[in-house]
DNA sequence: CGTTGTTATTTTATATCTAAAATAATTTCC
DNA sequence: GGAAATTATTTTAGATATAAAATAACAACG
């Protein structure tokens, strides 16, 4: 009895309440700090790795994106004085990124306002409803969709 | 004893799970079809609506894009002959988008192989669980996000 | 009927993202 | 120690998104 839509369906669900959360937020940022999303998840890592920092390519592995997306999202970032960018003194090819005491103030009033938008949308769950759809969530595993595609080829 | 960190710690297991997910199947598609997932997505939209097809504002509705969106995402479609795009003869105004056979054909090749991908993805869930995920999710609500936004301004 | 306003879509100007090429620095290996 | 390979990052080219301006078609009113 198991409906191969249930699966699709669940899924269908996840991306809505994902991209209406996601635009929410980042038009919420971008209102009210100018700042996109991406910016926010760069300040993120960068304070949860304070005080020494992280190489770009730390940075990318994190935030999952490709090498070019770091350089791009952090340049206006250190324009703007939130980011400081140093070269490893033992290895000219390795940048260093960290929050300036600017980053640092800036990053906190944007997780401050985040965290009560994000309670907000997710009000209506108990906290035991959001331990479970953690941990349904983390069953997930999108892996198993590249692994196919090769055993496809 | 209600944990601020617990609804922003699901949505951070919510914004990875999907992530991934899209990428993966973003990539999939890609790979085999030569497609984004945004097209499967127009052609999924205009499949649901056959044979008449939509009109292009009630496309950017569905697919919650914005106009110009819909004009980019859809022209590749119009030249590889899966959509045909007429004018309605009562309105000038109105672009009117639908399936050609080919469109058909290639929709229902990317549905199958979506679908699996999706099933492979969500194997470890119960046919419960889907439905217990799908009703948490659907207790999200980013709305209240812009209403707080507005609230506060 | 023709000016005026409204509606539907496209175009343009930006902002991100990726993939791949280019650059720059370091390491390896005769 | 210097050519060749490797590694880290940036730059470039192309896709896709939005927001706002421009275009085009229709509707309505005096």
């Amino acid at each position: 009895m198991n409906d191969d839509r249930d699966a699709v369906r669940a899924w269908l669900a996840l991306l809505a309440a994902s991209r209406g959360l996601e635009k929410a937020v980042d038009a919420g940022f971008r209102t009210r700090f100018g700042h996109s999303i991406s910016r926010f998840d760069v300040l993120s890592a960068l304070d949860r790795a304070r005080p020494e920092g992280l190489r770009a390519g730390a940075l990318t592995e994190r935030l999952m994106v490709s090498d070019g997306a770091t350089t791009q999202v952090t340049a206006p970032l250190v324009r703007e004085g939130l980011l400081r960018r140093t070269v490893d003194p033992n290895d000219g090819r390795v940048a260093i990124f960290s929050l300036t005491k600017k980053g640092e103030r800036v990053f906190a009033d944007m997780a401050a306002e985040h965290r009560a938008w994000i309670d907000e949308a997710f009000a209506q769950l108990s906290p035991a409803q959001m331990k479970t759809l953690r941990r349904l969530l983390n069953q997930i595993d999108p892996e198993k969709i590249a692994r196919s595609k090769k055993d496809a080829a």
